[in-house]
This record gives structure tokens, C-alpha cells and sequence, in this order.
DNA sequence: CTGAAAGCGCTTACAG
DNA sequence: CTGAAAGCGCTTACAG
């Protein structure tokens, strides 16, 4: 059976107010006597008792549990942003609640729905919305907000992004030094600002090597269809642009594909092409090491998200308004 | 601002059990006049009302949340589960807490504590314990519990699991068929159960083949130091075993590591050798294409799990005993 | 048929 | 200094 603090109390001959404070550490502070706190201590250890956090959110109004949304938590990246926060939140005696918004919008706005019932502390979240509308709603009335990876237009929100413009000119930059000069660079999702940033960045790079650029070489993959998209998008600008020497995938998911590709189509891609992508995967590694990749950095983002909301919830409780932080991180190797 | 049953009532004049009634849907039953009714819809609509579910909780003693904990959310096939488990939950009206315990037996005991003091509901497991008495405790006094991947011995627990035996004597045997005749055995963790099931069907796949097991030919690998170990053990089994024609990969992940070894060693793996792997990942599908793989099924692990542990809860709240169910499922391709 | 009232398990302001 | 009592926001048994 469960027992609750009443219980302890009932037992021991002793108010509930007397072994709630002791059993939270104000046992001196509230001046209950020594020999008392002894006995509720001993007791509850000995009951295996364990606070009923429910009842404890209700009271206090904070829930302790922090919620965080990825497209994809299939995703290596995501994933491992996942793992790291949740590690980053219980360091801070927080627990975290991963969800996945499968890219879609109606997902997205019904998991923020079920958040501000749940009375989640606050949300971390690499948003796949435009529009925003439902999460300005929730954020005005209910809990603090931190987005990450996907930037929304004049967001009002703390926001963490990397530097796509360098990670991106870095990576081709990298190519260029090893010998690229027709470096096609594969995109998807291509009206994403961050995407737009790593654009930017190749062209940037091209700039800077004295390359001209070549719209032919740019290759816009639909997301949703990218097995398909990538072998017709490929033969053809084999075909158009047959001393491309290099490919620049904008992001690791695009890479996995295209070498799919070349695998089918019997091309060794190592020894044709350069390479250079944004994110990377163990199995790629082992295949192209020698792809010249651009990590982002899952540690100091969570770390950095897991700091930022947490501050925003102290400050919220203390009535307090607090700026919205807006940091830019590099990326790593 | 948000608010609560208590404003409604009194902003509406009516008591908060008319409302309360009402906004569940049961207010024809509790009639409750339709003229009082659709002002409370529409106040509600209008304020955008949503009730507080640790309120809820407290009251009603279920939070509709379920537990998952796995052993890595970085690993392709737990994450894949995570996706599916959390979209069949919601299918059920349930919220999925997914934890990971980084393989560390500490770790999950005190996930499981949380989840306790949390009040969840139910918890899907791959428990990384050997001894199980935390999870006992826990289970007899707190909630239901469902093990998959995992099997823990003489468990007292629903599970689910693979035909890990069938599994790998399926994958072996396609291996025989392509002609390979000295299959190395790569393995990890081997002291757990699936494990030496995985072992066993490969065991009698040779012995099906009329081909004697070499135990030279099993590579036991340290999972803490997967790549090191690797290196060493493959370079050790190449030297003894010069004539190995084909690598059975207990799990996906040690084929990623062993790939890379052979790039690192400049071998086409492809030409070389017969491979296979239990469990595989998208990339591994683009570099050796022809490598025989089961995959587990994850939409079956998911659908039964959540299906069990909700019934389980059901049977919890009425008082009724319900027997532990044991599933083990085919695996696929 | 209907609504006031108790209670879920905590925390903490407040009166003695 | 200490403990009884109110209250967090719900649900539902129970009295009228």
C-alpha cells in the first residue's frame, strides 16, 4: 500500500505539518523537536515512503517536468539532443518528457496542448511551425519557451541556433582546399531559414575560392519522397553536369540517401568525389571517412537550453520579466 | 490568466460540480438544464478552458501517463520503438514519458523511483538489471509492468520478446545458401539471454548446414569499448581464421563498428564476405546491400506493450488479478 | 433530479 | 516556537 504523509502522522502521533517539514529538510528551521524528526525519519525509511509529486504539483504549482519536442526523435541528431537533456534536466532535479511531432504541425500544437494540461514546467522545442500562432498562445499564458535548431521568424522566444553560415562555408571551404571546384550542394526543405543559412554559406565558400556559382548544382530534395526524389534528382544532374566533383549535403539524413544512390549505381564514391556534409552518423563515418563533416554541438545546446528554461521558470515564479536570450553557438571539428 | 472549473462557475452563476459534469460530457445524464449547459460549453470555448490534469490526477488517482525506459535512445531500434510507443499511447489517451537509462542498472532504478513518485500509470521496459529487486518493489506496490527486448529470468512481469533463436538461425541459413561456409559469430554482452539465443540459432544453423561450429570463429566483443575491441579481435581472427568467408553481426551496431574496420583496413567487405546482422540501419543498407538482416517488429513490440500495460491498469483499477501474458513475436524480411 | 460538500496528498501562511 | 487549518483544482458520493 502506498502511505502518504498523514499516514506517518496518524501513526506517529504527530501533525502532518511536523513530518512535512521534516521529511523537506526544515525540520530545525520549524524548531521540531529532535527526538521527533528522528522517529518520522525512521519511520519513512522504514515505510519506503515516497512523496506523491502529483499532490505536490498541485500545491506548489510547479510540476518538475520540463517538455521537449523534436520532428524526429528517429533522428541521430534529435536523439542525441534528447539524451543529453534529459541528463542536462535531472541535473537540475528536473525529468523530461521527449516527444516526437512527427513534422507535423497539428502534432506539434496538440502536444503543446497536452503540456499546458499536464501543467509542464516549461518547453524545449525544434519547432516545424510557421504560422506560430497556437505556441505565442500557450507561451503568454502558461510556461516558458526555448527553441532550438529551427529559428522562427521575430521569435519571441529564447532561441538557440547554430552558426549554419560558418558550419556550412567551413565544410565547403574544406572541399574546396582538397581539390573540389564543381561542388553540388543537396538541400530539402529549402524555405527553412536554417537552410537558407547553409546555403549562404557554400555560396560564401564558393565566393571565396573564386568559384563561380552554378544554380545547376544546387539540388532541392523533397523531404517527404527523398528515396525516390534523390535518384531521379541525381541521374539528372549526373547527366547536365558530368564534372561535378563534389557533394555537399546540407544535411546527414541527405547524405545516407545519396550514398544509397551511389551504392545502386555502382559508383565508388570515394575515389570520384569530395564530400562534406552538415551532421554526420557512425555508419557514414566507416564508409566515407574521408567526408569532411561539420558536428553541431549537442552539448553545449542542451546545456545552454536546459540553463536558459530553467532561469525562465525562477524568473516566472518571481513574477520577474526576463529577456529572451537569443545565442548563437559554433559548430565542432 | 488560466482558469479553473471555480471561475467558470462563478462567472456563469452555477455550481462547480454543473460545470464540472457538463465539460466531461456528462451532463445529460446528470441533467444538467441544455440552457445551463451551452453557456458553459461556450464560456469555456470562449476562454479557451483546459483542466488541469495534475488536479485530475490527484483526484481520480490515474495520470494517464506511461513510462519507457530503454537502455540507449541513440540506438536506431529503441528510438523507432519510442516513435511508435508514443503514438500508440496517445492512441489510448495516454502521454509517454520516454526515459533512457544509459545502460546503468543505478540509473534505471532511480527512473523507475521517479516514475513512481510521479504516479504514472504503467511502465514498458528493456531493464538493463540483472538482479530485479527495484523493479519487484516497485511492481507489487506501484504499477504495471511490461519488459520487452529484455528478458529478465523467471520474470513475474508481462513480456514481449523477439524468437531471437529462429531469428538468427533464419539469417545464418540465408548465409549457408549464399555459400558461405566459415561464418565468424560477432557478438557482444553474451552473458545475456537474448544473446545466447542469438547464438543458438546460429549454432543450429550450421548444424542444419552439416557445418561443424569452430569456436575461433566467435568474437566476443566489449560493448564499453566496441571500436578498440574490434580492431583488435577482427585483426586477431583474420590472422587465425585466414579462410573466414562471411560475419554474422549479433547486432546492428557491431556491424557499424566493423565496417568501419574494414574501411579503416582497406577491405571490400562486399567482395569478401557473406554478411549479416540482426537488426540493421538505413545506412548499413546503403554500403552492403546485399547483407541478409531480420528486423525486428517494431510496430507489433509496440502495439502489444501498450495494449497489454493499459489492460493490465484496467484489471489494476477494478482489483482483478490478471496473469502475466508472454509474447514472443516472429521477426520480419 | 440537483447542488453543496468532502476529499485526493501535499505545502505553508497564520493564529495561538 | 508550534500545530491546526486552508487551499491547490478537480471528481463524485451523498444529502436534500
Amino acid at each position: 500500500m502506498r502511505s502518504s504523509l498523514k499516514d506517518i502522522a496518524e501513526r506517529l502521533n504527530v501533525s502532518i505539518a511536523a513530518v512535512s517539514w521534516t521529511l523537506s529538510g526544515q525540520g530545525d528551521k520549524r524548531r521540531i523537536g529532535r527526538e521527533v524528526q528522528k522517529r518520522i525519519m525512521a519511520y519513512a525509511e522504514e515505510i519506503n515512503y515516497r512523496p506523491n509529486y502529483i499532490a505536490k504539483g498541485l500545491q506548489t504549482g510547479q510540476t518538475r517536468i520540463l517538455g521537449l519536442i523534436v520532428p524526429d526523435i528517429t533522428d541521430s541528431f534529435y536523439s542525441s539532443i534528447a539524451r543529453q537533456m534529459e541528463i542536462d534536466a535531472e541535473g537540475r532535479g528536473y525529468s523530461l518528457m521527449i516527444c516526437s511531432s512527427e513534422a507535423s504541425q497539428e502534432r506539434e500544437d496538440r502536444l503543446l496542448s497536452t503540456f499546458r494540461s499536464r501543467q509542464i514546467d516549461g518547453v524545449v522545442i525544434a519547432s516545424v511551425e510557421v504560422s506560430d500562432s497556437k505556441m505565442k498562445e500557450i507561451f503568454e499564458e502558461s510556461f516558458p519557451i526555448v527553441t532550438f535548431d529551427r529559428l522562427l521568424p521575430n521569435t519571441p522566444y529564447n532561441s538557440i541556433m547554430i552558426d549554419n553560415v560558418e558550419a556550412s562555408r567551413h565544410v565547403t571551404a574544406a572541399m574546396i582546399a582538397a581539390g573540389a571546384r564543381r561542388i553540388a550542394f543537396v538541400t530539402t526543405n529549402s524555405h527553412l531559414q536554417e537552410m537558407k543559412d547553409r546555403r549562404r554559406g557554400y555560396e560564401k565558400a564558393l565566393k571565396e575560392g573564386g568559384i563561380a556559382l552554378d544554380e545547376d548544382l544546387v539540388c532541392d530534395i523533397c523531404f517527404q519522397e527523398k528515396e525516390k526524389a534523390t535518384f531521379a534528382l541525381f541521374d539528372e544532374m549526373r547527366r547536365r553536369c558530368p564534372d561535378v566533383d563534389g557533394f555537399f549535403f546540407a544535411t546527414h539524413v541527405l547524405a545516407v540517401e545519396a550514398f544509397y544512390y551511389f551504392h545502386e549505381r555502382g559508383i565508388d564514391v570515394n575515389e570520384r568525389y569530395q564530400l562534406g556534409s552538415i551532421h554526420s552518423e557512425k555508419a557514414l563515418k566507416a564508409f566515407a571517412p574521408q567526408m569532411k563533416v561539420t558536428r553541431f554541438p549537442v552539448e553545449n545546446i542542451s546545456r545552454e537550453a536546459i540553463r536558459i528554461v530553467v532561469e525562465c521558470i525562477q524568473s516566472f515564479h518571481r513574477g520577474e520579466y526576463r529577456k529572451p536570450e537569443h545565442l548563437v553557438l559554433a559548430c565542432v571539428d
